[in-house]
DNA sequence: GCTATATTTCTATATTTATGGAAATATGCG
DNA sequence: CGCATATTTCCATAAATATAGAAATATAGC
């Protein structure tokens, strides 16, 4: 992944409401939630609620899928953790104590 | 962490100079790099670099110390550490093919 | 086709963030 | 102290992002 790849992915979710957004999606079941229940669940107008949607869907980080009158988003992992690499990567290289407590890092 | 130190994190991370000038800090040896350096490496005017500095310090992602008449900027490992933990646990939860390329989630 | 519901787009506005020159501040040396 | 260098702060301006009501669009059931 480029610089400017992951500056999108972060941005998209350095924003409060879009990180509550994508929790609630990683919370979900594969199913994902419809933009109203997103809306009535985080108290997000509509149109606010769209906006972002747009925001995580554009970096690729939520998938959208209709069904009947509903759209279900629901998170898309591999671009996290695409994101994650990324971080892990280039911005933890060689240092052994990055994400040693969550995670090993052995292949690293 | 909290959603909105997590958003502190990733906002100073979402901006392309700044993920620039952290990756460079990654890269330099534990010394760090005055601003100067980083200045001219990166070929940023010495106030926007000091106001992206200023950016990454507030949110804890780098070190700064005084060495002679120079002002050397360092990574600061932990908080990134943080936030891919927080990343990694609170947005791939139970998601298996999270960070397996990279890290094994045995602990997870 | 009409109606109700779900979601998005449009629009205006407010807020935040980024940029970089010029001036100010800090440090060290002779 | 006076001077050179390093970095930051100040300032004005530009650009990007966020907010939410209102209107438009899409979908399904009657």
């Amino acid at each position: 992944m480029d610089t400017k790849s992951a500056v999108i992915l972060l941005s998209s979710l350095a924003q409060e409401a879009r990180l509550d957004i994508f929790r609630a999606l990683v919370q979900a079941s594969a199913t994902g939630l419809s933009a109203g229940t997103i809306a009535e669940n985080l108290g997000i107008p509509n149109s606010t609620l769209s906006f972002h949607l747009k925001e995580l869907s554009h970096a690729g980080l939520v998938n959208a899928r209709q069904e009947s009158r509903f759209i279900y988003y629901s998170a898309n992992y591999e671009a996290m953790n695409d994101l994650l690499a990324y971080l892990t990567e280039n911005c933890c290289k060689g240092q052994q104590s990055c994400s040693t407590d969550t995670v090993c890092n052995t292949q690293n």
